[in-house]
DNA sequence: ACACTAACAGACAGGTCTGTCTACCTGACC
DNA sequence: GGTCAGGTAGACAGACCTGTCTGTTAGTGT
């Protein structure tokens, strides 16, 4: 075996892809990624990309699935860092969205970014309806569980403030705007619950 | 002349080609129209759009300020609305978003769309934190007038709410959306100034 | 030793996109 | 009548993009 192309660098093929794919994809958009350069920058033969993912837009859906899974998982966990109190966790939640515009390269939500550019009514919309709607449930829960009279509507409310966060970010990752969300937050929380 | 080919059915060359732009671009996304097909659709001749517009950048810009006009022009005059007292100015611009989610074929916030498929630092990002630096400015002032004890503070914390009610349209108009914005508004006015 | 699986390498077809260019037409003004 | 600005119609070049196909190579299980 020669050094220079070693069979698997790091992980399976697919993992590479797909690796690859969320760095761009996330960078500039999945229609501004052409598959050429995932091919590429994975160091991928072709047939091996359309083996494990027959059109692009199964690329496409599978990058948004590890979004999800990334997303969702930090807002868990930083719920989870401000204690046990569900009016706290609440607040908390928004710490994952400040970590968010901290990190290097950070450009928004990739949900709102790629059903921007994607027709109205395909997968990627539905994709993307679905994973709103389980953070939703999920923060209406947590409403409920801190005693809010209409947990819905707290849950709207700061899902809403959620997004906005996201959303600027495509501009720029300006932590102000992560600290004005989550003092946002508190004061709609308290306000729920006073 | 023929009836079946009018010299300018409506308005001049430029004209139709930005209307056919506006529309277009907003439905699929700048980069998910060609100009052939707002050639096609405005009914005018290529030469024609690239005397008026050199590169397609060039109608995309024109496009966003056709935007920022419109948005703007309706967020004074829901505030305007809303009275004299400017803590009532401040919850009543809300009224634009609901009025936005109401309306046919609403898609979210042209602008935030528009950068997410744009390279980062091009014009079109440019052109986009402009927008968004007069908006936050307008309300600064507003939450100034207001008496707010942190008006930058305020602002920044409803100018969230406002982009994130925007960038979820992309999704769906649901009306309950921008009034649960309007009523975290409220709270948030409340609690600033209370 | 042999077959099989997974991946590599890259040519290729067919389509779309931007932007340029030529040729013609029409109405207005001098 | 002559000139000119602005518009129409559409061919064309060159780049890029998705998806298919052929042939080769390395490792694995039997």
């Amino acid at each position: 075996m020669s050094a220079s192309a070693p069979r698997t660098p790091a992980g399976s093929a697919r993992d590479r892809i797909l690796d690859t794919a969320f760095r761009l994809f996330y960078a500039h958009g999945p229609r501004g990624v052409g598959v050429d350069t995932v091919i590429a920058e994975s160091g991928v033969a072709k047939a091996t990309l359309y083996k494990h993912f027959p059109r692009k837009d199964d690329l496409v859906l599978a990058y948004l699935d590890k979004v999800d899974q990334a997303w969702f998982g930090a807002l868990c966990a930083a719920a989870r860092n401000a204690g046990d109190d569900p009016r706290d966790q609440l607040v908390g939640m928004f710490d994952a969205l400040v970590g968010a515009c901290r990190r290097e390269g950070y450009h928004g939500c990739a949900f709102i970014n790629t059903a921007a550019e994607s027709p109205t009514g395909g997968e990627v919309h539905a994709r993307t309806v679905e994973h709103k709607t389980v953070v939703r449930a999920w923060v209406t829960d947590l409403a409920r569980r801190a005693g809010a009279p209409e947990p819905e509507l707290l849950a709207r409310q700061l899902t809403l403030l959620l997004d906005g966060g996201l959303a600027g970010g495509v501009l720029d990752g300006d932590p102000a705007l992560a600290e004005a969300a989550k003092r946002s937050a508190r004061a709609l929380v308290d306000a729920a619950l006073a």
